[in-house]
DNA sequence: TCCGATGATTTTCG
DNA sequence: CGAAAATCATCGGA
């Protein structure tokens, strides 16, 4: 829920730093106006600032983003915000006023305000998929490459951005608050000698803090990449597409790398996904066939409907008397079933069923009828427990397939006609 | 907070 | 190497 946000606590870890700038600028005048205050003090605290922010972020960063802690009830309440305004507590006056002037004109503030805008996105996961219409329409872009899956690709491009444009700001304030230094140096070299090797040295420590905060944001970049990628369940319309191939393959369930590629475009998930799915699913079936034998009749079922429909709406378009009586589903999800081409091959010879007309039971009948050597669309339909003799994918373990309650009567009760053909 | 569902990873196997 | 099996870790509903 609060991945955004989570993944923002290291980048706003390091406000520490940032909240040096809200400093009084009285300060600012102040340390202006003795730049004959010792330049090795300013560095000193300067280090210690550094490393205390950097510590309390490091401490944060733990504390509020250990793995253990990703899971489920996050309370929505602003990680960032509070990130970046507590480390400022502590600060050395001091340093704020040998740095104040320098400090307004670092971007971090401005930079972390953004960057938490530009993450606290909200996951836009389901929630309100109210118009199936609009999803299936969406999805059919979706497969075709119109429209893009907007998602994870557009989180990345946030974290990629943001980590450039922090990066480049970081590396800009690092140069301009050595300059500073420099300028301090300078000045101060009018009251007393100062050695290049002195200047050096402070030189490389300051770049040496700073490559350190650079780590911090590539830690945190990395933070957020791995949440993005953290695992989330696939939405109820790609395992609705999976499950429907699934069961109109149910003798054999594998699909071929094209299947598999397809099968991720239209769920928009990847390849390796898909393949993780029927691994899962396979097993998991095959473990308790009877747990699923709902799941298969509702599918079966689908399956018929959705091919019938189609097939309607081909004898519809045939028929110059019912140019378009809106069917609803116009997109067909198992174009790659058997069941699906069996059917539209014979749909032809059907010139009177008018199947969409028909009762679910009626259509469902006479699709079992219809793809006679389909098996799957019989193997998955109702009450066949024992299943058929060639899904020779799960007969591995016989005492795996006895604790299936076998079903006598459908557990869904639909048109139990069916089973006696 | 518990627990089943589920996606991912690791190990085993052919 | 791909699939099965075992296992882990998170999700999400009750």
């Amino acid at each position: 829920m609060d991945d955004q946000t989570r993944m923002l606590t290291g980048l706003a870890g390091l406000g520490g730093l940032a909240q040096a700038d809200v400093g009084d600028p009285d300060a600012v005048r102040k340390s202006l106006g003795q730049p004959q205050q010792d330049i090795g003090d300013i560095l000193q605290q300067i280090m210690a600032i550094t490393d205390e922010s950097l510590d309390e972020a490091q401490a944060r960063c733990w504390q509020e983003e250990s793995p253990a802690h990703w899971g489920g009830s996050d309370d929505p309440t602003e990680g960032g915000g509070a990130g970046g305004g507590t480390a400022g507590g502590g600060l050395p006056l001091n340093f704020q006023h040998s740095v104040n002037d320098f400090y307004p004109r670092i971007p971090w503030v401005h930079v972390e305000v953004g960057a938490l805008n530009l993450l606290s996105i909200r996951n836009v996961q389901e929630e309100d998929p109210p118009d199936p219409q609009i999803m299936r329409l969406d999805n059919m872009l979706l497969a075709e490459g119109v429209i893009e899956h907007s998602d994870y690709r557009a989180k990345l491009a946030q974290i990629r951005q943001i980590y450039h444009s922090e990066l480049e700001k970081y590396e800009q304030a690092c140069s301009e608050f050595t300059n500073h230094v420099m300028n301090l140096l300078r000045e101060q070299s009018r009251t007393r000698p100062i050695s290049p090797k002195e200047i050096e040295r402070m030189v490389a420590i300051i770049h040496r803090k700073f490559s350190s905060i650079q780590m911090q944001l590539k830690q945190s970049t990395c933070e957020a990449v791995m949440i993005l990628r953290k695992r989330r369940n696939f939405n109820k319309q790609a395992t609705e597409v999976l499950n429907e191939y699934f069961y109109s393959h149910l003798s054999n369930p594998y699909p071929s790398e094209e299947a598999k590629e397809e099968l991720a475009k239209k769920c928009a998930i990847t390849v390796s996904q898909v393949s993780n799915w029927f691994g899962n699913k396979r097993i998991r079936y095959k473990k308790n066939i009877g747990k699923f034998q709902e799941e298969a009749n509702l599918y079966a079922v689908k399956t018929a409907v959705d091919a019938a429909s189609v097939s309607a709406q081909a004898s519809q378009a045939n028929s110059p008397a019912t140019p378009n009586s809106g069917s609803p589903g116009s997109y067909s999800l198992s174009h790659t079933g058997d069941a699906y081409l069996g059917l539209r091959s014979l749909n032809g010879e059907g010139p009177g069923l008018a199947p969409a007309l028909l009762p679910q039971v009626g259509t469902l009948h006479r699709a079992t009828h219809l793809t006679d050597g389909y098996e799957e669309l019989t193997a998955s339909s109702l009450f066949t427990s024992h299943l058929d003799a060639n899904s020779s994918w799960q007969d591995s373990d016989p005492t795996t397939t006895m604790h299936l309650p076998s079903p006598p009567g459908p557990p869904g009760s639909i048109h139990s006609a069916d089973a006696s053909d």
